[in-house]
DNA sequence: TTCCATTCCGGCAACGTTGCCGGCAACCAT
DNA sequence: ATGGTTGCCGGCAACGTTGCCGGAATGGAA
């Protein structure tokens, strides 16, 4: 009961060859009934499990995934565990690493996780990264990779993300028709995508309510709870200050909130606030906060999905882009007209 | 640039035997400077890499942690970074496999981190885990097992953990301290040890303050925002209601908040709330909830280096028990007097 | 009896790597 | 000249598995 038992064990014991118990173990084609019955028999009873790295070896396969995220927050490691799901069903094991928002780790990441052999790669990219040169060379050696949530331009791979654009346009529409005029937004870095987008939404709605945009009232700063908590004191401090404020990050928003607070503001009578991914501190904050709800777990799913499609039918790549609609959920935080019945 | 460049392709095309270019990659003993320099050159222009399979199947070592949590939350997905970190340095990898706190669950995803051949495991146990022969199959196959944060004594292996009875009695005093008398505590399922430790502490502050136990006040419910809140109301339902709740986590805490707003309660005034975990939001919400914070980080670091050390002499293995220190964080739903100078 | 088809099975090679062993020079000392 | 030592290298086997091929035994048909 010490080491797990080999087709040799079982050859042996039957005085058999291997190739006949390998067969036997597989499929039934050219191998007699009885013993066949004999190696289940004995197989059973030895608890034989095929020996994954020698599968591996021989046929060029780990049945593994690379996956790698930025960090692990709640709308990450929601859509994980959809990757998991669905990777699991369809007999494949993950590996997660997290880049920690870092470039540098992100590369690591890659060389780790391709000299683990992994048999393809799902990435979100880290808000550091502006070079995509260690994700191109996963693709030069062929292997499958599905970008999901934080997508760019810059890697042309098949992806799931949200509308981003629908999330930051519904947002801001949402204050302007609660009376806000004075809308400011915090951005995340300037070359990160879903933040760009969402601020792309964000402008489609200033546009088409015909409010002038006003380059004052855009701050990029740090994915980061402290950055979003100063930088939202410099707009309060403005003579002009912003009448509301939609972040495109629910920690972002938390910062917000703290320096709204801080200033001793009301929400939403003075200042209307409005977050991005629904975590469920929003909810548990005062006042609540609006937020803008992602289907993560679903967007997991289909990724796992478009992943195995992908690495099914490599020549037919043509990279699908699957978008998933957000939902905007109203709280205390930006509700100032009463609500209509 | 297709496939991966191979100790025979060097060989080849260096004219020199396998073996020859094994050794002259590895120690340079008994090989020519020369050849040695030649190979190298040539590696490093075909950018060769080991082909980890093929290493793992020779000396049956996959260099793989297997991590095995109840889910990815606050605490434990930091727990995790610090697993990580130090295998990493160590030369692991780990492939983390969440259990849902789900027995059946755990049962799985142990089977299959032992297909994947892992070197050992590092568990953190479900709730709902009643039976422990799934991880004791592991230490039959003589793998490391190291158990970390939640730990069993049904489970007899090396363990990382924090003082939780200590935790509970700070909790506990503290709540004395600021006058509370009827002090409930929400703990977790009966079978938990985590839970259990913390409300022995529990009991040890009220005995020393000579505090009788009300077992009316003692609750086990699930590890759950919902159960606790439901939880939370029957106890202010009662016609002695409790004048402090400690519970033994977080979540739970926020349940019971959400249960005393709507009771129209105030904190710390009518009654106080210790949680545990010392969670962000704890800080966030209003009031901002008491807990007992635990170095996460720390201790995972320590469960990877106690594993690095168990898998290192197996024979000597002394069952060690590291034991970190929790610190209570005072915040506004407890600090009933004020603050002393 | 001869021939062919069928059924079942074993041998061999290969995946990429390393450890062990043996061997061939060359050199030094006797 | 002979023997031993040293430096360097190649061959072989093995880790556990599978795919290919060839072959023995059996049976049936001509």
């Amino acid at each position: 009961m010490e080491k797990p038992a080999t087709i040799k064990d079982i050859a042996k014991r039957l005085n058999i060859s291997l190739s006949t118990v390998s067969r036997a173990l597989r499929n039934a084609s050219d191998v007699n009934p009885d013993t066949k019955k004999a190696v289940m028999a004995l197989s059973e009873e030895l608890n034989y499990q095929p020996n994954k790295l020698a599968l591996s070896l021989r046929q060029k396969q780990t049945h593994t995934i690379g996956v790698i995220v930025p960090n692990l927050d709640y709308v990450l490691s929601l859509m994980v565990r959809g990757i998991d799901e669905v990777a699991l069903e369809a007999g494949f094991t993950v590996m997660v690493c997290q880049s920690n928002e870092s470039f540098g780790r992100e590369i690591l990441n890659t060389r780790r996780l391709l000299e683990s052999l992994v048999d393809g790669f799902i990435i979100s990219v880290s808000s550091e990264s502006k070079s995509f040169d260690h994700f191109k060379k996963i693709q030069e050696r062929n292997l499958p990779v599905v970008v999901f949530d934080r997508v760019t331009p810059h890697l042309t791979a098949p992806s799931v993300r949200i509308d981003n654009e629908e999330g930051g346009f519904v947002a801001t529409e949402h204050l302007i028709e609660q009376g806000y005029r004075r809308i400011a937004v915090l951005a995340g870095p300037e070359n990160l995508g879903v933040s760009n987008s969402r601020m792309d939404g964000y402008l489609n709605a200033l546009k088409k309510h015909k409010i002038k945009k006003d380059p004052a009232l855009i701050v990029h700063c740090d994915f980061n709870q402290d950055y979003a908590y100063f930088a939202t004191l410099e707009l309060l401090a403005m003579k002009k200050r912003p009448d509301a404020i939609f972040t495109i990050s629910d920690r972002m928003a938390i910062g917000a909130m703290l320096a709204i607070k801080k200033k001793g503001l009301r929400m939403p009578e003075d200042i209307g606030l409005v977050g991005f991914n629904n975590e469920p501190v929003t909810s548990l904050v005062t006042p609540s906060i609006s937020s803008v709800e992602m289907p993560s777990f679903e967007l997991g799913k289909a990724a796992a999905k478009l992943f195995i499609e992908t690495m099914h039918n490599k020549e037919n790549m043509d990279l699908e882009e699957k978008i998933l609609k957000p939902k905007l959920i109203v709280r205390e935080s930006s509700q100032k007209l009463p609500i209509k019945k």
